[in-house]
DNA sequence: TCTATTTAGGTACTTAAATTCCGAAATAGG
DNA sequence: CCTATTTCGGAATTTAAGTACCTAAATAGA
């Protein structure tokens, strides 16, 4: 089993932590809780969480009573945003099998798989956190 | 750096290593050749065409002046087909993040990452070896 | 029939990514 | 202060993909 589009485990729970925590605003959350709630395993949200943290997307805080809640600007943040902070930064226009020189004069793909990609890409860019916490 | 669309080497590599047996039809080619022709590693494309003809897809043989050739319809192989081989059965519908059971009510996503992961499916689907073995 | 060539296929190794573990640091509340 | 809670961050582990190695089997050509 394979899945066409390319999105990490970590990948969907930032977005999935960052939606609940987006939703449970003004309160903050721990990771035993979004753990829990997501059905998730609470040592890789904390990893995720960190990262989030470093990127400025969330504020942590310590000791109990802690947990992560959202920075300023971060209900606008889009999906996009938050798949590169997790894995990586994303490269539209370039071959689709990470070559740079191919053995055939034209893409097997013509610029198909380039098609969808950004395709990918934009729809990435349109989801924003605000559109969740008032969608549920 | 992240690849948006899920692709694996072993899968690429089969893609061009057929093109080129296709290409060069009714002449069979061996895998040291396809892989000086390739840039590829000779050993990673040994254990890919192993696969590919347990699937049936080319005929091997073995001896000095053996090598691989397509199967009588293999021309008209989709590159589906050989991504499904290598990399596994696509099924399209499900999560988008592997799951069964969704904390929210509706997907994050709607079903736009369901109608890209279509889009990529028939855009594979439509690839044949034919169209390339023509076109250069 | 012998030899060199070439694929088959099992096992083991390497590497990178993803995930988990664990001790350290911070802090709220008693 | 002291303790329980919680994040931090480095280290260790697991997993998956890719690579290497080796022996066997097939076969063309001398």
């Amino acid at each position: 089993m394979s899945n066409l589009i390319n999105i990490s485990e970590a990948a969907s729970l930032a977005l999935h932590g960052l939606v609940l925590i987006a939703k449970n605003q003004p309160l903050r959350m721990n990771v035993k809780v979004l753990a829990e709630e997501l059905n998730a395993s609470q040592t890789h949200l904390a990893k995720v969480f960190q990262k989030l943290s470093k990127a400025g997307l969330v504020k942590s805080l310590r000791g109990p009573a802690g947990g992560f809640e959202l920075n300023n600007l971060a209900e606008d943040i889009t999906f996009l945003e938050i798949y590169e902070i997790i894995d990586g930064k994303v490269t539209l226009g370039a071959c689709p099998f990470g070559k740079i020189h191919c053995v055939f004069q034209s893409c097997m793909f013509d610029n198909e798989l380039n098609r969808i990609s950004t395709d990918i890409y934009n729809t990435f860019k349109q989801i924003k956190l605000s559109d969740f916490s008032k969608k549920e």
